[in-house]
DNA sequence: AGAACCACCTGGCAGC
DNA sequence: TGCTGCCAGGTGGTTC
């Protein structure tokens, strides 16, 4: 589910109602996510108050007592605001009851995300290795063509690799791809500066479409304020092999890079 | 160093 | 209806 969209939806849903807030009280129901959660956390967290929420690339920070609760939705997770004693559904793993009338809840039905506890987000094994992100203003062409030179690998994995660049998942990368006018397969240190130009521009345009749209709901990802997203209505590419291009008509054709659905077009995309 | 795989999980769906 | 196999928004770790 969530690429750089959803989580921004995410974390723009719950600002308005989490920051300022003291938390009452954790409850984790199911601690094995990707990482265990932290069995102190209901002693670091309880009695402090939310001051603000963060995200870099895919990961939720929340800042809080002396430190950070640092959340990834992994790939079926989501992040929503409950009204106090909503009985707990099917893989709703862990909650942070909140001062006042309502719960922050997880559920991650494949468990693939994880809840850490991190004191210092900056030299944290997961974050302090991070590429750059698409709405930072050193994004650009220009460090794109110098991170992807000498290297072989396919744009798409390029731009999927969140060391290069973080945030980029599947879908966006997909779509990217296709408004720049990219094709998949090209190896990432062969791109010209003019179209490293081009598909740094389309990164962040699709990325702020998709955001202004709420992002995507494949399944049942919804936004911290419970709604779904509706991106998933403007697709051009993916998910719609032999469907016609929206731009030129020829059939969109489906392949594969490192496991990964790829959905482009022979035509648009070279 | 870089690239190709695998692993971790559950649920939904197509096909038989 | 029910079984099997495949696929899915991510990413750290292992192997070559």
């Amino acid at each position: 589910m969530p690429e750089l969209p959803e989580v921004e939806t995410t974390r723009r849903g719950l600002l308005p109602h989490v920051v300022g807030r003291r938390i009452r009280d954790v409850v984790v129901r199911e601690p094995r996510l990707r990482w265990p959660v932290p069995r102190d956390l209901a002693r670091r967290l309880g009695g402090e108050s939310v001051r603000d929420i963060h995200r870099r690339g895919k990961y939720l920070l929340f800042e809080v007592g002396d430190g950070h609760l640092l959340v990834h939705l992994g790939m079926s997770g989501s992040l929503t605001l409950v009204p106090r004693d909503t009985p707990p559904r099917r893989h709703d793993h862990v909650d942070l009851a909140l001062e006042g009338e309502s719960t922050l809840r997880l559920n991650d039905p494949r468990r693939f995300g994880a809840v850490l506890w991190v004191k210092r987000p900056e030299t944290h094994v997961l974050l302090k290795s991070l590429g750059v992100e698409p709405f930072d203003a050193a994004f650009g062409g220009e460090l794109l063509q110098r991170l992807a030179n000498g290297r072989r690998v396919p744009v798409k994995l390029f731009l999927m690799n969140a060391r290069m660049v973080s945030g980029i998942g599947n879908i966006y990368a997909n779509e990217a791809l296709f408004a720049a006018g990219v094709h998949p397969s090209r190896p990432s240190g062969r791109l010209s500066r003019e179209r490293w130009d081009r598909l740094a521009a389309a990164i962040r345009q699709t990325l702020e479409r998709a955001i202004a749209a709420g992002g995507s709901t494949l399944r049942d990802f919804v936004g911290g304020d419970g709604r779904p997203g509706y991106f998933q209505n403007e697709y051009a590419v993916y998910g719609r092999a032999g469907e016609p291009c929206p731009t030129c008509g020829t059939a969109i054709r489906g392949a594969r890079h490192a496991g990964r659905a790829t959905f482009y077009c022979g035509a648009c995309q070279r």
